[in-house]
DNA sequence: CATGTTTCGTAGAACGTTCTCCATTGTTAG
DNA sequence: CTAACAATGGAGAACGTTCTACGAAACATG
């Protein structure tokens, strides 16, 4: 169609042909099957080497496996998939899988058409990033094809889930805020729109951990939340509200970075000292918290732990676990510039 | 496998025996080939919405087409990947097409390893985004499935390219120092360890634009080019052998952002105010650019167009297009607060 | 009315695997 | 020596599409 026609593709046959043995035998020295001596297994190797025979995926996927994961995006800029991604890919060296990213948009409708587009695929297995769709949805796309969710809360007996500690990652940062002198520590969260996630995403359980700490500590006087989004903009919008109240917080507590970034914007416009007016802290450690100019507190969840123990979950649920699991990463925090005691008396 | 055995998979057959017609008509329909007739066509659509019919595209591959896409991603933090990634998925909505994304890595091995397995997938196209392998082997890809390639300014007949004009981005930026009066802008590039990329390369192609553009404004004695490597890292180191210059320049164009953010750092940890003892911009307009604290004078490669303009010779391509397509986008300046008129005597 | 020409619809052979039987050959037990 | 069994290899039927051939019917032309 191009230039010269395309060469056609080495097939089992070819193989099979070289080697003086059966498709069939050379189908099961590929799959590493029963009922294969030592000597053919050789030969057939030898075919396939000489001949450079790559298996067809499609045509494996009309009767057997495709090898092939299927990682669903939510968002592509959030800034930890890149990690994700590693801790996946990382934890399928040496298999046989490839892993193969699609991007299904923030919305319910084009997830599930990406979700859908994968099955259609035939792809052995699926990690859904913070997907947006009802549970009942997820857990019927799991009786097509085995999949793995990252980043919602709520468990379910259909598949299995991956997730960040958002309480304790909400504690770390009340209880290092408070250690410093605060009382008056607010939170910024994000409104969904869509109400598909609920209780079990990570805003609101962050937003619920943050709650649960500030009461802990004795500070139940102190919760403060604004729900605004995360973004540089929701951030900035939040905190010139948390600014405006007549008892100013003395600490802010944004859900994510991106938010503690337009945080960090609103107290600069305010002539606010950062963290002598105020202290910033945020949520996710994205690359640009660690520059100098920044230099922002942050709770770091793991990306590459949370994407490799997706994939080893996976991997068991394809070969046949029944049983679901949930797993609980744990997050740090990172102290930076952005965070020290509260000025003045209280 | 799981819990319940899944259900079997809508087949053509039984959109086929529901409307009453044979396997191939419904074929016809599906792909909209000849000699249908319209009542026909109408009962083969509500027997396949009735059905919830969906095609399996691992059969449709051991025949046609997959109406499936690769991008082989190089780097997956690269900040502008979302947006030519968005551009690719814009431009393909209302089409049948599907892309899926494939980490590469940033070794040719990898990279070659991925784009197997995406031919191996039968996908019907491949959009390589700043890949590193030599032109021989992006040639010997094309001759098996149609290829587009992203950022390599080489052109070559079996298959198309899309490039940001690195020369133009970098004129931008030397004239736009120049018109404020710099002499000595110094540049920063990166140093490529594998040599498969070579002359072809973004960073090359920016250096070398940098040198016409200097030459071009009679400022070839400023010519100044320190290669380190485009991370806040070398960013920083650059410019810290940059300024122990005897004559240090009064500019620094850095050929990345990320790199411009490092030069932001050693340019603070000086005591060297910017814009007012120091320019500095960067290439690539990444998000934090924009941002008040950091404020970067950039150059923007518009990433929706870049995408796009893949995607379609991508399909054009596979539609039968023979010659070769170079398709050059220009990039445009965006200035912020970083740069600005030299202070003092020259 | 005989003869071409469209138009519409179907049969059935691919495509490259997997995997269930089945046949053959040794090997062991009785 | 025979029966039972293990080990090894192969035949051939799927899997769900696409698409080439071909037949039948409908229509146009002389």
């Amino acid at each position: 169609m191009t230039t010269g026609s395309a060469p056609r593709r080495v097939t089992i046959a070819d193989v099979a042909g070289r080697a003086g043995v059966s498709t069939a035998a050379v189908s099961k020295v590929l799959r590493g099957a029963y009922g294969v001596s030592p000597g053919m297994r050789a030969k057939v190797r030898e075919a396939m080497d000489e001949l450079g025979y790559r298996p067809h995926a499609a045509a494996r996927a009309m009767r057997g496996r495709t090898y092939t994961l299927g990682v669903m995006l939510s968002d592509t800029r959030n800034p930890f998939f890149p990690d994700i991604i590693e801790g996946v890919t990382g934890r399928l060296v040496g298999t046989e899988y490839q892993v193969l990213l699609g991007p299904g948009g923030d919305e319910p409708r084009s997830q599930a058409r990406m979700t859908d587009a994968m099955i259609d695929r035939s792809m052995d297995g699926i990690i859904l990033i913070s997907p947006v769709m009802s549970s009942a949805e997820l857990a019927a796309i799991a009786t097509t094809t085995p999949i793995v969710v990252i980043g919602r809360h709520g468990s379910a007996a259909e598949y299995d889930s991956v997730v960040d500690d958002d309480v304790v990652g909400a504690r770390l940062v009340v209880d290092h805020l408070a250690d410093l002198g605060h009382r008056r520590i607010a939170h910024i969260t994000h409104l969904d729109r869509g109400r598909a996630s609920g209780a079990d995403s990570p805003q609101a359980v962050r937003a619920e951990g943050y709650r649960q700490a500030m009461r802990a500590r004795g500070l139940a006087e102190g919760i403060d939340v604004v729900a605004t989004s995360f973004t540089e903009e929701g951030g900035y919008e939040g905190a010139r509200q948390l600014l405006a109240r007549p008892a100013r917080p003395t600490a802010i507590f944004a859900g994510a970075d991106v938010a503690a970034l337009g945080v960090l914007r609103a107290a600069y416009e305010a002539d606010l000292s950062v963290p002598g007016d105020l202290s910033v802290a945020g949520y996710d450690n994205i690359g640009i918290a660690s520059l100098k100019p920044i230099s922002l507190t942050s709770v770091d969840q793991d990306g590459h732990v949370i994407g490799a123990t997706a994939a080893r979950l996976l991997v068991e649920r394809i070969e046949g676990r029944g049983r679901s699991v949930l797993s609980s990463v744990s997050p740090t925090l990172v102290v930076r510039g952005t965070t020290g005691p509260p000025a003045g008396r209280e």
